[in-house]
DNA sequence: GTCTATACATAGCATATCTAGGTATAATAG
DNA sequence: CTATTATACCTAGATATGCTATGTATAGAC
């Protein structure tokens, strides 16, 4: 992470599930596709990513499956599920909501 | 808080700093103001608010000062320093960019 | 055959906020 | 005069979350 980590927390998890909405993917290509995405921003690491795809799954947000094309090494994908969608958008508003709070308070007069 | 606090980390020293650069100001205050100019959003600990000042203090980046006006309460307040000044606009750029970011990977389709 | 990139996984650490508790004074209600 | 509430400070411990470090295994490059 370029900025204080801190930041992140609380945002890492919406930001896999938007991931996922877009497309399914497995965890090692999350990582690769959020920096992609983010311009080189946001570099996850395996032992945060990993833990909360493991999460998600037991709260029903996401589900896996496994692939293994011959020749290939077997990979673990990830698709979000109707549950996760939802908690997404709920997710989404309350980023909304709180962006506009920082900015008010942080705003060098006023909001 | 009326969202996910998580989400707060990493924000809550900018927070402080930014009330801090407007006015000089004792801890139950900020607690008040940051109530009022958030439109009651975040809502502080003292348990959070206290520990970070004294943490300020001890980088530097603030300073504070008692006052013990006769027949009221004594007040700890807390002035900006020119290093917390500068803190915060270290801050204030990292929450652009971090905003931007996240915007970018959330955003539905993309940035 | 060795090294690197890919791909999964987890235990333990560090950090930051909150909960819950403590102390003390001024103002208000009874 | 006493009890309660609001003000005003403080800290120890619980909790949450991402990171560090480490482990396993396979495919491809040299």
């Amino acid at each position: 992470m370029k900025v204080n980590k801190e930041l992140l927390k609380g945002s890492t998890v919406s930001i896999i599930l938007a991931m996922l909405d877009r497309q399914s993917m497995y965890g090692y290509q999350m990582i690769k596709e959020i920096e992609k995405q983010s311009d080189g921003f946001f570099a996850f690491k395996e032992g945060t990513l990993y833990p909360i795809l493991h999460s998600l799954e037991a709260k029903g947000m996401v589900e896996s499956y496994w692939t293994e094309t011959e020749g290939s090494r077997r990979r673990k994908y990830y698709r979000i599920t109707g549950k996760g969608r939802l908690h997404l958008e709920k997710r989404r508003s309350e980023w909304t909501i709180f962006c506009k709070a920082v900015n008010q308070v942080l705003g060098e007069g006023l909001g």
